[in-house]
Formats: C-alpha cells, sequence, structure tokens
DNA sequence: CTGAAAGCGCTAACAT
DNA sequence: ATGTTAGCGCTTTCAG
C-alpha cells in the first residue's frame, strides 16, 4: 500500500482526499457518511483516493459540528474496577459496545459521590452519547437537571435513589431467598445472615430475601443471629466467629456477598467447623470448587448484567423512547458441599 | 445556585460568558485557561458569569483547534478486561490518570492482532494523548509508521516484539527462578513446569527463569517434565494427571500462570496427593490460603504495574523524550504450604 | 446529483 | 491588557 505524500506528515483530511479525486470536499463527505446518492463514477473516484491516502473520518469535528453532537462513545461509572465482579461488567460492556463500533470510557467511582458526579460531569463534557452507571447509594435527583438528564443513562448492579433510568440488576432478593429456603431444606432452623450495610440496595434486597425465606418456613427472625453493615472479609471473618462462639450459635451461615463468603469460610476453618456448619455465599468466589467442602453459591452473572445493560444503552441511541424499565438477571445456586451439610439432630 | 435561562437549553459557550460579563469572548477563554495575565477586575467578572451560567469548556472543541490536539484523554487496551489481572492493572491505570484528570478510553484485544490495530487506530482518530497497551505476541513494527509513532505508548505486561517503546513488565524470568530454586531448597530434583505457549513472551520468560533455577542446582533439564503450551485450568489438570500418572512423575510443580495452577491444584487433589506433590504457582490466586494445603504462590503486582505505567505515560504527556525505558517490576513469593512440602527420602 | 457558504466552540495569531 | 479575525475538520443549509 503506497502512501503518497502530504505536503508534511499530516493527517489526510476531506480536502486532501477532494483534490486528488478532484471533487469537492463535500461530495467526499457525502461518501464516506453513504449520504444520498453519489454518482457511481465519483463514488468509485473518491474511493480510491481515500484508499491512497489512507484517510480516516475524524471523530472529533464530526462530533462538534453534528447537529446531535453524537460521538459513537459511551461511559462507563462503576465502583471498583479491580474487583472481579467490576471487571466483569465492564469487559460485558465494553464488548457489547465494540460489535457497533461504540467505544467505552471509563472511570471509578470508589462508591464515592462526588467522584462520581465529577465523572459524569466530565464525560457529559465530552459528549459521550450514553452512559452505564453504577450507582452510589446516595440521591441521584440532580441528574434530572443539570444536562444530564438528556442523555441516555442505564443503572447497572443498583438502581439510583430518585432518578428514574432503565436499571438492570442481579435478582437480589430472589436469589437470597432462594439460598436460605436451600439451608432449611436441608433442617436448618437457626440461619445466620452476614451482610453488608443496609443502606446499600444490594445488601438490603438479599437481607429482606433472607427474611423471606425464614418468615415463610415459620422461623422467628432473631437479631441476634443477624451480623449486618460488614464491610469486608476481615469484619466477616469477625462476626462469624462471634456468632458461632456466642450463647446459642447457628448450625448455617449464609453470606451476603463474595468478601464476605471468604471471611466466613475463614471463620469456620479457624475454628474447624466447616463440615459442621453449612454455609452458602452470594455471588461465586473463584477456587470455591477446590475448598474442602466446596463452598455452595448462589451466583450472580456479571456478564449477562453487562451485555444486558449494553443492549439496553443501544437500543435507546437507536431512539427507543418507551418508559425506563428494570431488567432482573437471574442468579443461579452452585451447590458444592458446604450448603448441604446438615442441621444436627436435636 | 440560580441557573439563568439562556436562550434555550442550551449548554453555554464562551460567548454566552462573554455576553454576560460584558467582555469579549477571548478574554473569557484567557480566564478560563489561565492564559497570560487578565485584570482582577475583569476575572472576577468573568468568574462570577461561569458561576452563573454554569459553564463548563467543551473539550472536543478545545482538541480540534489546539496546535498539540491535546484531548487529556488516554487510551487503555489490554488482553481480557474480564480476568482479575487485566482488571486490576486497568483500574490502577484508570487511578493513576484520573488523579491528573485524564480520561481513560478502554477496549480488550482478545489477544487478537487485528481487533488490536482497530482498537490502536480508533483511540488515534479520536486524538488520545497517549496509549498504554498490552501488546499481542505479534510484530508490531507496523506501528512505527501509520501515524501511531507520534503518540506516546507504554507496554504493559510483555514487550511488543519489532517496536521500542516504554515498557512495564513483571520480574518473570527472576520470579520463575526463585519459585523454583524455592522447591529445590525443599529437596526436590524432579519439578515438572506446566507453562503456555513459548511464543507468549511471559510464558517463554517463566521457563527461562525455571530452566536457569535447574542449571543453578546442577539439576538435568528434562523434557518429560515441561508440559508447554497451555492455555487453561482444563489443559493444565490434564498435563498435570499425566506427569503424575506417568513414569516416573515429579515429586514438585510449578505453574506459570494462574489459570493453569487452578488446574494443577485440581488434578493434585483428584489423585489425592496434594499433601504429596509440592506445587508452586505463578501470579497470585483468590482463596488460595484457605485451601489445605494453602499454595504457596509467586505473586504479582498488577496494581504496581498499571500504577508505574500511568506514571510513565504522564512524564511523556509533560513532555520528558528520553529514551524510552523498561521497568521490571519485582514479585513476591507467598508460602502457604504446598510449595514447602518437602521432597520423599530416596 | 453536486458544490459553495456558513458555522459547531474553541485557540492561534495578530492587532490595538 | 483586551479585542479582532481566522480557521481546526467536519456537517448543515441552501444553490445550482
Amino acid at each position: 500500500v503506497s502512501k503518497p505524500s502530504l505536503p508534511s506528515g499530516r493527517r489526510p483530511t476531506l480536502r486532501d482526499v477532494a483534490r486528488l479525486a478532484d471533487v469537492s470536499f463535500k461530495t467526499v463527505s457525502r461518501v464516506v457518511n453513504g449520504e444520498a446518492a453519489v454518482s457511481p463514477q465519483l463514488t468509485t473516484r473518491v474511493r480510491a483516493a481515500i484508499e491512497q491516502l489512507g484517510y480516516r473520518p475524524d471523530p472529533t469535528a464530526s462530533t462538534l459540528r453534528r447537529a446531535d453532537g453524537r460521538s459513537q462513545t459511551v461511559a462507563a461509572i462503576l465502583e471498583d474496577l479491580a474487583n472481579p465482579f467490576s471487571g466483569a461488567l465492564h469487559g460485558a460492556i465494553v464488548a457489547g459496545m465494540r460489535r457497533r463500533g461504540v467505544l467505552v470510557l471509563s472511570a471509578s467511582s470508589e462508591e464515592d459521590p462526588d467522584d462520581e458526579r465529577e465523572a459524569l460531569l466530565a464525560f457529559i463534557d465530552r459528549r459521550v452519547d450514553g452512559i452505564v452507571l453504577m450507582p452510589t447509594s446516595t440521591d441521584h435527583s440532580w441528574m434530572g437537571s443539570d444536562r444530564i438528564g438528556d442523555r441516555h443513562v442505564v443503572m447497572v448492579d443498583r438502581p439510583a435513589p430518585g432518578f428514574a433510568a432503565d436499571t438492570v440488576v442481579a435478582d437480589n432478593r430472589g436469589g437470597a431467598r432462594e439460598a436460605t429456603r436451600h439451608l432449611i431444606r436441608h433442617g436448618h432452623r437457626r440461619i445466620a445472615f452476614v451482610g453488608g450495610p443496609p443502606e446499600m440496595y444490594t445488601a438490603s434486597e438479599r437481607l429482606a430475601g433472607h427474611r423471606e425465606a425464614l418468615g415463610g418456613a415459620g422461623l422467628a427472625l432473631d437479631p441476634e443471629l443477624e451480623a449486618l453493615g460488614l464491610l469486608d472479609s476481615q469484619q466477616s471473618r469477625q462476626a462469624v466467629s462471634r456468632l458461632l462462639t456466642g450463647a446459642s450459635p447457628p448450625s448455617a451461615i449464609f453470606a451476603g456477598q463474595n468478601l464476605l463468603t471468604i471471611g466466613a469460610v475463614r471463620a469456620l476453618r479457624q475454628l474447624g467447623v466447616q463440615r459442621e456448619v453449612a454455609l452458602v455465599g452470594f455471588d461465586d468466589i473463584e477456587l470455591a470448587g477446590e475448598l474442602d467442602p466446596g463452598i455452595t453459591v448462589m451466583a450472580q452473572s456479571p456478564v449477562e448484567i453487562g451485555r444486558t445493560a449494553a443492549e439496553l444503552l443501544l437500543r435507546r441511541l437507536d431512539g427507543d423512547t418507551s418508559a425506563p424499565q428494570t431488567q432482573i438477571v437471574p442468579t443461579g445456586l452452585v451447590t458444592r458441599g458446604s450448603g448441604e451439610l446438615l442441621a444436627p439432630e436435636r
């Protein structure tokens, strides 16, 4: 492929192509955008010139001039790109967008509302066509004004308080209910719940599902068996240790998040009761199957959530103006042993 | 904060601010860019108008006009955003850039040279200031021409064949050497190596380190003990099974990648020899400490690699024109039991 | 069907 | 110290 020299090492522009093809630069623009009908002869000549120069349209200039300001770019703002759940989610979003030639700008909010807002504004400044957001737990009604209202936003993992938008979440409540029912079915009546801060949507939904299962089986709610507000594996390990060494310990534990599950595993093994006290975790963990016993989990599908979010956003970009919808992605129980330990005879 | 109406719901521009402050729009531009000296009075008036309108500069227009074409944006093209190593790396890059107000555009190459090239060109079109690339194993000399040569590129995880650029890699060879020496120190003389395709830089470096350690201890290289070209945990499990059930099985295994380590763990447990055959893996795995025995690994630091890459790229953007450099990020042995199993008496 | 002119929001280069 | 004019590369609008 020859690359005939431009005046300098400049990137070729529409005008360079036009000069070479001996047409007006508007004709080149028409060919590039597949606009209206350009005569076959000119089209061929223009195509050849484009090829010869290695011309590529400049999206920056195009975005600036365009009436609709489209940039073929969307933003993804997730809580923590380093955590496996967000990583898988992000990968699925990027993959879904790529298939349509849409690039993805990324940022981490670190669950800080100020970071989140700043990232959001920076992306709007850059004229992204849409946004996938894992919203912090704070009020988002400000998004209604402030020029974000007219861009398309899809919430993932949880809804944004105070702002109605398309939302894709896992079936947190249903999954948690099934997880606890699984334990009940194995004879457990004292089932502890270790979970995150109830202000967090996912944490409170999972707690609600757990309680529903208990209620449905006619079991009383015992506040002593709920350890809430836990943030990491360390805190979870301590909480589970305390529960197990208390006056009337549970025979089973439901851990409401992957890090908390890891903490529970550590506590159980430290006390040497990993084959006596049952455990089910929400969200899958790598190597869970290699432990002894294997860890039974209610798995979410971050890939499915990301895929769905990308699809929903693309549909909006294509002009879908129907009312905001919420998609609930199912969870699935993966039995590996820890959740099938039977309750002791009484 | 009041938001006095513009003619329509338009985003305010420099001119809107200028009109309100009763100055020329160039003066506003000067204030915004902190350019030259504008009299304190005007500065105050302009600042007030900016505040009142909620004006934010338009980076798209600014990038288009700017002589240097700076966009305050960089690209990250990694192999697989869903894998934990890439995820952590990506998170660290985004975090490092964010601190300087630089946004990160992301793409996955899926180790496909065409995808990689396409992503690269798309980002160049968007005028990114720099690129962090995890290059595929193919020849990259084409990058020298084709308008990529003048953007700053930092390679991560491995160098790009045929293209000299700043590079940040883990100490693959040294780490592997130490891992195998660790096994030798525990009395092992027949140490198997399971690794990826030798065309891959990391795989071949780790193999080289392993061999160096054997050579340094006066042990012969036995091709029967090297299983190369493995791509996932499944293939690794099979390879390790075969090794252990062969004529003269190894007493220890060094697995050259995290997925391969997981496969090795499965094979060892299936055969019930996890307490007899030693294992060290390259790259850490979650829950490795909860297994019995815990899995000893030579850990890399994706976060450190990402942080370093971001730093290097920012320095280039700041005008550093020194020769391309390679930074080697150290690895660290994490002993957990599997690597400390002693060789059987002979 | 094709082209010429205007202008997106901003910075560069030159006045004043 | 401030303002004026031109123009980045493209799409829009309007003429032929």
